[in-house]
DNA sequence: CTGAAAGCGCTTACAG
DNA sequence: CTGAAAGCGCTTACAG
């Protein structure tokens, strides 16, 4: 029984008899052997490990409920196949490339993840250059040299606007997330065309970082603003529960006086009260698609693109009939 | 320029002149060439990575903005020292011992930290067992050989109490986190220590998995009970927010009818209305400083355990003077 | 179907 | 202070 022998059998490989390849595992099972991951990477150049860099002010990536999840979904599926995630948490777009730069030059992984998404984003000719392969967790907004996995925000932001005109509402106000991001511009571009297609226009869209406080002070701004609202779609749960503090603290009343929508479908968005109204999506889903993708790409070198389910109209007490006199 | 030259110069090793050791650097440098990682591990058996493995209920990791922040700071230190961090998040305690084995049979990390400490803790054993060297975040509860980094939870719950005794409260309710680990243990003592040494009795203590379901839950317990508390100290924020919202839903006014104390300080609770009244503690400096440790443990084979500043109260809206007659 | 050999790219004694 | 050699533990053609 020579090393090449042994080597052959626990991968799999031809040219092993099925008795001889039985014989092998057992003995290694009883002796606990298992090969050695740093040799085994040194000779094929395959780590087993994936990497996950996220970019993001900590302030949002505290709040955002996103992550965990999506890191709990890739998990399910790496833990499975003997692989291992490899995290990098950075601040800015220099430390970001650095970190693709190092996971390249220190052989790292084998793929990676690459998460919210920017227009004309220069990470996919990075990593293309890099020669890492990756998935685009999102729809981008062009030809793309990688496999996406995308959950559609639109639906959900389309059926919010839909739920609050059936309502009654006529002035409704939009509290986008960071227009840098792919996926806040879809939520927005949706909210807008939803409006539209009731024949009204948005009373505002107002931008922000997607923080609490943004959201915050953005509804500050609508509350004290010449055209009052009298309901606001916001770009994702945290900015909606801070705008939620802010209308309570005005004394105006939720639904009564303001319609309130979130976006995420966080467990925090059913314990506030009322209840928020939201849109949902399926982060752990997410991060399982992806990772069943990015694990095809590198171990068949291509991998099909994917459609998840769009995210979901949630409707909980946090919206009611429009304020004031209705037609 | 042999091949052994060059590794000392790159590895600052005795034995090489400084303008060796430059022009090697400066060589290197031009080149673009950096030592390939996998075969300085197969010789060297280093993988300069460190691993985190979380094992908590989603619902509970996805509201808890703990462990962002905490693997932020943790961030911080490694990128500087060349390190990664390799996460796994599991579902259960078997998955998470295997997480451990198979991080040791793959040589997958130098270090690991151990998190949401337990009485009795058998992973320390696990970790010693496999070598694996450890550095404990949070107190543990006997003799260990590893050095922890210690964030007290105690002062600011004992601040908590008396500033809701100074207030006039009596009746003093705590829904404490859940009991198999070692800080909601800890918090629980607190209060109940600081209860007694104002010469009162907690009016309940409640036990939960640290979710918002079972902090809404035993807030509604706590409101049906014979004996209702005037105030509520909770062991996380997320409890105390959907407390809030079980309250409110209750149309029990807070601060007026009932004050409310959270416990991290996290940015949720400075939008919620009223602003939380909450126990801060700093889980990035936290990170930052079990990174340093490990490091250290993992470089020199010792590390000192780490005292960081305790915990403080943080007074925000959520409470206020006891409800009722006072004296 | 099996065994002996080279090679992956470093580090580390060991001579010179 | 420098160069040649062995070794880390696998995988992979290449002969037998």
């Amino acid at each position: 029984m020579s090393k090449g022998l042994v080597s052959l059998a626990i991968n799999d490989r031809p040219g092993v008899s099925e008795a001889t390849r039985l014989r092998v595992l057992e003995v290694a099972d009883r002796l606990g052997w298992r090969p050695s991951l740093p040799a085994r990477t040194l000779s094929t150049s395959r780590t087993y490990a994936l990497g996950l860099v996220l970019r993001r002010d900590l302030r949002i990536v505290a709040a955002d409920p996103f992550y965990p999840a999506f890191m709990a979904g890739i998990e399910t599926v790496l833990t499975d196949e003997g692989r291992v995630l490899v995290l990098s948490v950075v601040g800015s777009a220099e430390a970001e490339e650095r970190a693709y730069r190092t996971f390249a030059a220190d052989r790292r992984v084998d793929g990676a993840f690459l998460n919210d998404l920017r227009h004309d984003d220069h990470r996919v000719d990075l990593l293309r250059e890099l020669g890492i392969p990756a998935v685009l967790v999102g729809r981008p907004d062009g030809p793309a040299p990688f496999p996406s996995v995308v959950l559609d925000d639109a639906p959900g932001v389309t059926a919010a606007v839909h739920h609050l005109v059936d309502l009654g509402h006529r002035a409704i106000a939009h509290v986008g997330g960071d227009p840098a991001l792919l996926h806040a511009r879809h939520r927005r571009r949706a909210f807008e065309d939803a409006v539209a297609a009731r024949g009204l226009v948005p009373t505002a869209v107002v931008d922000t970082d997607f923080s609490m406080a943004q959201g915050a002070s953005a509804t500050a701004a609508l509350l004290a603003g010449r055209t009052r609202p009298t309901a606001i779609v916001y770009a994702n749960d945290p900015m909606a529960i801070a705008g939620l503090g802010v209308l309570q603290e005005a004394g105006t009343q939720v639904p009564d006086a303001m319609s309130v929508v979130g976006f995420d479908g966080t467990e925090m968005a059913r314990h506030t009260h009322p209840p928020l109204t939201t849109v949902r999506s399926d982060p752990q889903e997410w991060g399982a698609a992806a990772a069943r993708t990015l694990l095809a790409l590198t171990t068949s070198g291509s991998a099909a693109s994917v459609e998840l389910p769009p995210a979901q109209l949630v409707v909980a007490r946090s919206t009611g009939p429009a304020p004031g006199p209705t037609d």
